[in-house]
DNA sequence: CAGACAGCACTTTTT
DNA sequence: GTGCTGTCTG
């Protein structure tokens, strides 16, 4: 697509704007949309309206005819920026028969590769693993290493993994220092082992994405100069979030000129930065302008999201950071507006309540439950948030959750998608082949795996081989035989049907259907429900390769949730969202900043987690609640807090500071700094405390909520019955899966003694049995 | 082979 | 405190 002669054809076509594009941007914007050719720096500070200047440069390239559509490349992090980029420029410039290549850096590498896939040793539909499957995958290695996995756990490996790739480095490239880290010297020869069995699987994960594009672009010349001659324009948001590996790969994407003379922009806040845990390198951006010589450097700095206070506050805060390029926010607003709050709780359970009070407060007072968002440092968090807005019967809804696709039953059902699609994916085959249960246990799937080990083929071609054999037992024989026909069969009908009526087939003559509605457990009707939202998910898809490719990229799902509620979400899923109110829980050393990040990371650290307060501020307009909690359970165990070292950096004249009738033998505001060293215990008597007693009391009476809808997903709520009471007594009729209908007989704690009509007498966990 | 239980890690953040 | 994993047992 796109070849010259297409190219020249599709010049003929005329773009329209939607609106007046340049109408009401400052200049500053203006300039850095109009400034199209050589390299650019656009130092975005949060609010100064970034992405319109992106969307607005993608529309005026377009619109002035510098290139068609499709000769832009514009790269993003998340999907969800992606979405909002695709969304905006195809509203903006009509007519647009062909959006630019716009998407995540792992999407747009897919999607090349996809192109290329042989050359780098990759052959048609190629799988894209997930963490999940990347660690199942290290798992098998390491077993087949005699690694003992308590001491070297796959997932530290897996983080090993991803940071070496993270960088750019091949399994050559690895300094030895490095990999010999991991149990006793085999750490490099993993990685070999690794990439070679990825090979055989016919898949990549998310770092090969970009590493492979990169072999690729400088094992084949001649493909990396047909991008170069492709692309005219680059652009990438949120270039401080950028790896070495994504550098890389548009550094070779924009080789096609000289450097100085690159059409690329790169959009980003070097105080935003807050991915340096996972690889971002800040120092992508901080030497753009020696990287591009002579790129021109534009900085927005006028706010128009929040009050003078809160870009006082924000400043003043990220101020003490080292290494800044060194922006400062403005409001031509004169009113200061509300100055931000702090307040000190007792627990973190208090601290729910006030804040819940407080959301229902301005409820009260007009404002939709939409504009007000919590945001906390770690997930652990949001639990009691939860709980308490249940209680009050608050709306709310909690973002970056348990994620759609990663649930236990949709993985389940992508499993026998993924192996109809490709036969080789062996991890796909491990998952399903007994499940639901068919007998198939351990025993057989090693006797499958050594012979596929032994013939060099995936578990499906030498399952074949051996229900032809004497090997196995009857029983497993004649099951093999039925499920590999079942899945020719699958692949078969796949040519021609939809996706969507693929999988409802699939789930159902499988037997997975009847396997969950054998469960009688809470969930199984909720994942019933998720897996006809799967099917619907995929109405869309024409075939299903398309979908497995989307799925493996995207695993959040856009929830167009119009409904009125309360936001909880981590302060870095909140980046680049805006909120006219703001909580801040959990300002408490500790907790944010996070020990762990401090200890790990030491300086470098502390300033990614004071980025992270920058942003967690600046998502206010009009008002910020920062709270702390004196006393905190970490682990099960309770825990005296003080506020946040971040706290003391906030400027006294825009910061009002109240006091909780409870705040107990304080570490006042402003105490902080001094009185971190203070140690006396101040709760000696802690569990006399009125707090104390109320978050006994209210433990005591909290019962589950039930079910309740979040983005209309049904999440159930464990039930806490406070220990004794088993809300059975004697002689209660109940139903038990396996030995059906009886009476009870004893109750001993959360045992109970069941007489059953057909089975006899049994004891059974109380969990096990529903009322008959 | 399925269910029960003990032991353990987990609480940073994601493509 | 919770939820998962792996091992033991019937």
């Amino acid at each position: 697509m796109g070849g010259p002669i297409t190219s020249q054809l599709k010049r003929q076509q005329t773009y329209r704007a939607s609106v007046d594009y340049m109408a009401g941007l400052n200049p500053e914007q203006r300039e850095a949309v109009l400034q199209t050719e050589g390299p650019l720096l656009v130092l975005a500070g949060a609010g100064t309206g970034k992405t319109r200047v992106l969307i607005t440069r993608i529309a005026h390239i377009v619109l002035e005819g510098r290139a068609e559509p499709w000769e832009i490349l514009a790269v993003t992090f998340t999907n969800k920026a992606a979405r909002e980029m695709k969304e905006r420029v195809k509203n903006f410039v009509t007519p647009m028969p062909e959006l630019p290549w716009m998407g995540t850096f792992h999407s747009m590498a897919a999607r090349i590769l996809r192109t290329h896939a042989e050359l780098v040793g990759l052959t048609g539909p190629f799988t894209i693993l997930d963490t999940d499957d990347q660690i199942r995958l290290i798992k098998q290695l390491l077993d087949a290493e005699n690694i003992d996995e308590k001491r070297w756990p796959a997932r530290q490996f897996a983080g090993m993994l991803d940071g070496w790739k993270n960088r750019g480095l091949l399994p050559k490239d690895v300094p030895e220092r490095e990999s010999d880290d991991f149990a006793n010297g085999k750490g490099g020869k993993l990685y070999y082992d690794y990439q070679a069995r990825l090979k055989t699987l016919n898949a990549v994960d998310f770092g090969d994405l970009l590493l492979e594009c990169i072999r690729l672009f400088r094992e084949n010349p001649d493909i990396l100069a047909g991008y170069h001659r492709k692309f005219k324009y680059m652009l990438v948001d949120e270039y401080q979030d950028s790896n070495t590996a994504q550098y890389l790969w548009l550094r070779l994407l924009a080789q096609g000129k000289r450097a100085s003379e690159a059409n690329i922009c790169v959009v980003g806040d070097d105080d935003q930065s807050i991915y340096g845990w996972r690889g971002a390198e800040v120092d992508n951006i901080l030497r753009f302008e020696s990287d591009f010589p002579g790129a021109k450097v534009i900085k927005l700095e006028r706010n128009y999201r929040s009050t003078a206070n809160i870009l006082k506050a924000a400043s003043t805060i990220i101020a003490r950071n080292e290494g800044r390029l060194g922006k400062t926010l403005f409001t031509d607003i004169a009113e200061p507006g509300e100055p931000i709050s702090f307040t000190q709780v007792y627990d973190s359970e208090e601290e729910a309540r006030t804040i819940g009070e407080e959301v229902e407060q301005y409820q009260r007072a007009g404002e939709p439950l939409n504009s007000m968002a919590v945001l906390v440092r770690a997930s652990f968090q949001m639990r009691e948030l939860e709980e308490r807005f249940i209680t009050l019967g608050l709306n709310y809804r909690v973002v970056g959750g348990p994620r759609f696709y990663e649930r236990k039953e949709i993985r389940d059902a992508l499993a026998y998608l993924r192996l109809v699609a490709q036969p080789a994916d062996d991890l796909a085959f491990e998952r399903i082949i007994n499940v639901p249960k068919r007998g198939l246990g351990d025993s057989t799937v090693k006797l499958l795996m050594e012979a596929a080990r032994h013939q060099n083929v995936p578990l499906l071609s030498a399952t074949r081989m051996l229900i032809e054999t004497e090997e196995l037992k009857p029983k497993q024989r004649s099951t093999l035989r039925g499920l590999v026909s079942q899945f020719d069969n699958w692949a078969y009908r796949g040519e021609n049907l939809p996706p969507y009526q693929l999988v409802e087939q699939i789930l159902e003559e499988s037997g997975y259907m009847d396997m969950l509605a054998a469960d009688k457990s809470v969930e199984s009707q909720g994942r019933k429900e998720n897996l006809k939202e799967l099917s619907r998910s995929m109405e869309e898809f024409e075939t299903l390769g398309g979908f497995l490719e989307h799925i493996s990229l995207v695993m959040d799902r856009d929830s167009a949730d119009a409904s009125d509620a309360v936001t909880i979400m981590t302060l870095h899923s909140a980046k680049g969202l805006e909120f006219n109110t703001v909580f801040l829980p959990g300002w408490e050393d500790g907790t944010f900043p996070s020990q762990r990040s401090m200890d790990e990371s030491g300086r470098a650290g502390l300033e990614e987690e004071r980025r992270l307060a920058y942003v967690g501020i600046t998502r206010g307009r009009k008002r910020v609640r920062i709270s702390a909690a004196q006393n905190r359970r970490i682990h099960g165990l309770w825990q005296s807090a003080i506020p946040s070292r971040f706290v003391d950096e906030l400027p006294p004249d825009a910061v009002e500071v109240t006091d909780r009738g409870s705040a107990y033998g304080g570490y006042g505001y402003g105490g902080g700094a001094a009185s971190r060293f203070n140690k006396a215990d101040p709760f000696e008597s802690v569990y006399e405390t009125p707090g104390w007693q109320r978050a006994r009391a209210n433990q005591a009476n909290r019962k589950g909520g039930g079910p309740l809808t979040i983005e209309g997903e049904l999440v159930a709520r464990s039930v806490d019955l406070g220990g004794q009471s088993s809300g059975y007594a004697l002689g209660d009729r109940v139903f038990h899966q396996k030995f059906g209908y009886g009476a009870i007989q004893s109750i001993e704690g959360n045992k109970l003694t069941i007489d059953f009509e057909k089975a006899g007498t049994k004891k059974v966990l109380e969990s096990f049995v529903s009322k008959g």
